[in-house]
DNA sequence: TAGTGCTGGTCTCTTTTTGAGACCACCACC
DNA sequence: GGTGGTGGTCTCAAAAAGAGACCAGCACTA
């Protein structure tokens, strides 16, 4: 294997030399990070926006089962045994906040309460969908990769 | 709009009459939900084990980062200006544990270490990059979505 | 008519997670 | 011998999550 070598980098310091062809070269690279980091302005960031309302613990798994239909509140909390009632009703009223779930009363007695997703919601678990089937696939790689890094530190 | 009838479904309490043609037509739309929950087998759940991992608040934004190129811990620290190096620390520990990033030390005074996608990585950031896409395109409408929401509460 | 159960929550308390920042050893440079 | 840069760990405070009690309203039952 070639030596690599430890090359001290400037990144982000603001003190680089304006012509620097490595830094130029290096920069043109940044693009997803650019994205995600709304290229400094962190405070404002769509992406990091967005994603921290899906990074919840519960968020993905939500949209997962009303991906597949409506559910109403008792539902959910069967159907997801180990969610906390405090987290479901958080949870939900984020998703429904960022446009993602529609939630409805019906005048029932008692009153009940029905939540689905939005157009938005389906539009955007497509997306999430995508990771959630490589989950599936790869699932066996990652316990191996984590069987394997705890047996090396044992 | 057609009066939507609030029926009380049963699902998931074990109760359920054996032929409810209702109730079997329902369950076979259950499939993102099983695959996310496996089947109720909630302690050992494929891809809820794997998006645990991507669910912290810091592990896409470095994902993103690192797909670009290596980084070495102080340019990450430098590149994310706002994360603790606490959390810089255990945020890569975990994706090296979960088989995503390489970590490699160079023997230079003092040592650097380079953090790097491997191939599980990469695969996987091309996954979590279609929700990416997402966000950065779908902003406005979450944006939206959120100030009308908290204006019709006010 | 009093008890029980179901609805969808909220409130409080404890535990876990996260964040801010001090501290560390090592070495090069001046 | 001070200063700065390397990649961390340690401690302590703040924030988030979880467990479970509690609530009002109504239907059904005894």
């Amino acid at each position: 294997m070639a030596v690599k070598k430890a090359v001290f980098r400037e990144v982000g310091t603001g003190k680089e030399p304006a012509v620097d062809s490595t830094i130029v070269n290096l920069r043109s690279k940044l693009e997803i990070y650019k994205a995600m980091s709304n290229g400094g302005n962190l405070a404002d960031c769509p992406v990091r926006d967005v994603m921290q309302g899906l990074s919840g613990k519960w968020s993905s798994l939500l949209m997962g089962a009303l991906a597949e239909q409506p559910y109403r509140f008792g539902e959910l909390r069967r159907l997801v045994p180990d969610i906390s009632q405090r987290m479901l009703t958080q949870t939900l009223h984020e998703l429904q906040r960022d446009g993602y779930v529609h939630r409805e009363v019906f005048p029932t007695k008692p009153p009940s309460v029905e939540y689905s997703l939005t157009d938005l919601g389906r539009s955007m678990f497509g997306a999430l969908h995508q990771l959630i089937l490589w989950a599936e696939l790869n699932h066996d790689a990652v316990r191996q990769a984590r069987a394997g890094f705890d047996a090396a530190r044992a």
